[in-house]
DNA sequence: TAATTGTACTATCGCAACTAATACAAGTAT
DNA sequence: ATACTTGTATTAGTTGCGATAGTACAATTA
């Protein structure tokens, strides 16, 4: 878990760290079982509230992407959305549409864009579901 | 100019509204030179503050996409974006890889994906840069 | 039994978002 | 010229979120 806080963000530090640990296992850096840090080991090393870790692992847990257990610890857990397929579709089709506004706007091409994902794609193709 | 505001949403108003004109000016519902409402006439159509227009305009200015004239009104701009090819291609492919991994997380396939990301830039296509 | 781990709770601080009221400056219409 | 419209600026106050701080609790591990 190599996990960088920048607080010049407007990103709320709860939520880099809910993006870090998403990006690793997406990644495959951290893998289904494995064991992340503890949240008083976290907040050590990023040098803030134990409290702010204790938050995101709280909602990582709710996504259904951790399992917790007082003691142990927090562990990856296995995949499986529990949204339904429509409601899927809705988000990312919103989230697409605000970067193709986005590049719109900042005068990027269709095929620049079209590469970009396909680039971007490559990286996370062993995770993606069947 | 049809603005739909989501007072349960935890996005702003005023970044709605700014969402709602790049969204509208992207897919050519207004054109350049076009007018768009008047700060006080928007603020009574949303029933919300003269002032949450007005800092929307104000942003929409400052980055390029409308030009204001006090005692004449707000018009869409000419597209010219200000900043580096290089800053814009990092801003988009931190998008993209949000997307990637929360569609990860959410089970899709890569193909289900790469279709939807077809489908979207579709309707964008009229408007990308050359 | 002692140490570790995630959780829960309360209190506090700072900041952003929003509302509100008012005044001002520049353009438009007559 | 005069009156109206338009975007801007300023100040003040409310609300909610993010983050910190300290403490206590429950479950697991060694």
């Amino acid at each position: 878990m190599q996990i960088q806080i920048d607080n010049s963000s407007n990103r709320p530090v709860y939520q880099q760290i809910i993006d870090a640990v998403k990006r690793d296992i997406a990644l495959e850096r951290i893998k289904l079982g494995e064991k992340l840090p503890t949240v008083r080991q976290l907040a050590g090393e990023l040098v803030i509230n134990p409290n702010t870790i204790a938050k995101a692992y709280r909602q990582l847990e709710t996504e259904g992407i951790i399992t917790t257990r007082p003691g142990s610890g927090a562990f990856v857990a296995e995949m499986n959305s529990n949204i339904s397929k429509s409601v899927r579709k809705k988000i990312v089709i919103q989230e697409l549409e605000r970067i193709a506004i986005d590049a719109v706007h900042m005068q990027i091409s269709n095929e620049e864009l079209t590469q970009w994902f396909a680039e971007v794609i490559k990286k996370f193709k062993n995770t993606f579901g069947e």
